[in-house]
DNA sequence: ACTTGACCTAGAGTTAACTATAAGGATTAA
DNA sequence: TTAATCCTTATAGTTAACTCTAGGTCAAGT
């Protein structure tokens, strides 16, 4: 089985190594071995746990809460509901979040357009009657 | 035309007043009239322009850059391009985005999975030899 | 043996984006 | 007219998430 210094990781991760021993600090990595002499040492499965914590945090999920998750993944299977609700939880965020990005990029697709045609007619005034000339989405 | 207080504002932006001043400090919104005793005074078209802002910020803009692009908007028509730019970029980084959460849904929506099934068994272990009772995608 | 470079901890510093406080001025309602 | 409720500025405090420094340990290479 695979192991791997802080630094390999950070590499892999696109993190530096003070994010990880600052996650670590933060107590989302109590999985981690040492060495005698107190050396992180991670495994795979390490690793697969810090992609997950990435994906959370991606979500925008605070740090407390993506800790409150690793500690119920060492309380074992009596807290599988707890862990399935956030799980759900975080769906129903993200899918919010893909609606809200939809909007986002509607209207700075429209601003793309905005600008072009503000930019081949030379001035923006061509959208000072927007709302006579162009009457509906633009 | 309409005219709004900056409490108007807040509460119809789902902002506060004190977020609403700092953007004027930081210089996002020298477009707002004052009363002769300094009251800000919104127009509907101020509203609009806040709006842009808070799309901008959505995406993950900091306020030194949006800033910038207000400064373009107060410049006129030298710096279209800039704008138009400014925006396709958004565009490109927004689609990005999109790209990634698409991946952290899947993730998500795999742990629900994980989850639901291992409350079914009653125990985590169920997933313990995954690679080999379900070898794909899990 | 010694230097180099990666690792360690504890704790301080940074940054962005608010968020709140203090002290006061203007406007409205009783 | 007096209280309430807005508003103002300047400035201080907060929070999250890093980011870095100081001072030290440890293992490998020359």
């Amino acid at each position: 089985m695979n192991t791997y210094s802080i630094g390999e990781v950070a590499k892999e991760l696109s993190l530096t190594v003070y994010t990880l021993r600052y996650y670590d600090k933060e107590g989302l990595m109590p999985f981690v071995d040492r060495t005698p002499s107190g050396t992180r040492v991670f495994k795979d499965s390490d690793i697969e746990a810090l992609k997950i914590i990435e994906c959370l945090k991606s979500t925008g999920m605070p740090i407390k809460e993506i800790k409150a998750f690793i500690d119920w993944c060492s309380e074992g299977d009596s807290t599988l509901k707890q862990r399935y609700e956030m799980f759900m939880e975080r769906k129903s965020i993200v899918e919010a979040q893909m609606e809200e990005l939809k909007k986002t990029l509607e209207l700075i697709e429209h601003k793309c357009w905005y600008y072009k045609t503000a930019i081949d007619a030379g001035t923006e005034d061509v959208h000072k009657e927007d709302k006579i000339v162009v009457p509906n989405p633009n």
